[in-house]
DNA sequence: CGTATTTCTTAACTTAAGTGAACGAATTAT
DNA sequence: ATAATTCGTTCACTTAAGTTAAGAAATACG
């Protein structure tokens, strides 16, 4: 499991087998059940994820509804946005799936950093990196219609359609689940 | 004007003097015309952008239509996807004023960042905020109408409505220019 | 295993955005 | 200064998303 982790560093900087075991001794694995929720809104957390295996949510509740605006998968890295501001947190993260991930405290963070240049490096590319993405992501977003929007989705990341509830994927859309379905019954009408 | 820089730098950490002479010595910055592309699609710029003065935007041409996915204003920072990723850019980068920006090349940074880990550091933190900051926008995007997003443009940044087109807002908010017309008599007969 | 709950789909109706066209106003070019 | 183009608004019409409600399917749970 921990080489999942290592893989994925290794695409920004090479560490030496003494970081590894710097990593490995921080002992930042956990096993999380569906439902967890991670962190609730108002909350005041420090701590980053990333998904080594399994899917979770971000979601806000609007008016009583829930709103769900990203998933993070295997290889994803996510950092709330109440650790950045130190503000509460607007939002709710929690487990769609049985999933393994890290928590990392942002304390830890800036330690290690400091101890470990490296580290700072990765984290600046990373960002910028995801950034850049993000991005992209917004801006297909704003220039696609909502049917244009599921068809991507559907290229991109077709797992997320089958792991994923309907709901849940229709907010991420931006659109309500009823619509999702219609969206869905008129797409396969064309193809027929 | 290097002020306005320097403000915007000591936000994030404090520079000596000597740091700051070997930031005038890059001779960083430009004056650009209205309607002057700063880059375009296909191409392969290390150019990123720091607004001091003006706005610039960033815009697709999907089938022939210009589609604004962003508006760069003052004491706002841009590094274009294809500086992050080496590859040819998806879209455009324009003047919709008279500007004065810093430009800075990538390879610069690069022997800058490794000179001064203060900028590293800097720009990590910049790119963690500007992640977080964008991961809001794009969530108040997904969970809200047109008609709300564009009331939320009014409260976060009215200047934008006054010194852009109403045709590149119109693509900023997801719309179309008779959509965005009509949304706002919507909105004046509202209130009346 | 069966009941309760949640989730997904369908339908009818309402509301708002997309489309194409027209027109005056503003801006730009010559 | 004048012509040409671009821009913003309005209108009528089309298309798609929001809303409300109902029922079927899947899932959770005692």
């Amino acid at each position: 499991m921990q080489d999942i982790l290592f893989d994925f560093i290794s695409k920004y900087v090479s560490l030496t087998e003494d970081e590894k075991n710097a990593i490995v001794s921080l002992d930042l694995f956990r096993s999380v059940e569906k439902g967890t929720t991670l962190l609730k809104e108002g909350q005041n957390s420090k701590d980053s994820y990333f998904v080594l295996k399994g899917c979770i949510r971000v979601y806000y509740i609007i008016d009583g509804e829930e709103k769900t605006t990203a998933f993070y998968t295997e290889m994803d890295a996510l950092t709330p946005h109440c650790v950045i501001t130190k503000a509460p947190s607007e939002y709710f993260i929690s487990c769609v799936e049985d999933s393994i991930l890290t928590v990392s405290n942002s304390d830890m963070e800036v330690e290690i950093n400091s101890k470990f240049p490296k580290f700072e490096l990765m984290c600046r590319i990373l960002s910028e990196e995801l950034l850049a993405k993000q991005q992209i992501d917004f801006d297909e977003f704003k220039t696609s219609s909502p049917e244009q929007r599921y068809l991507n989705l559907l290229q991109k990341r077709p797992d997320l359609i089958q792991r994923v509830p309907q709901h849940q994927l229709a907010s991420f859309l931006g659109i309500k689940p009823q619509s999702l379905s219609r969206l869905r019954a008129r797409i396969l009408e064309k193809k027929s």
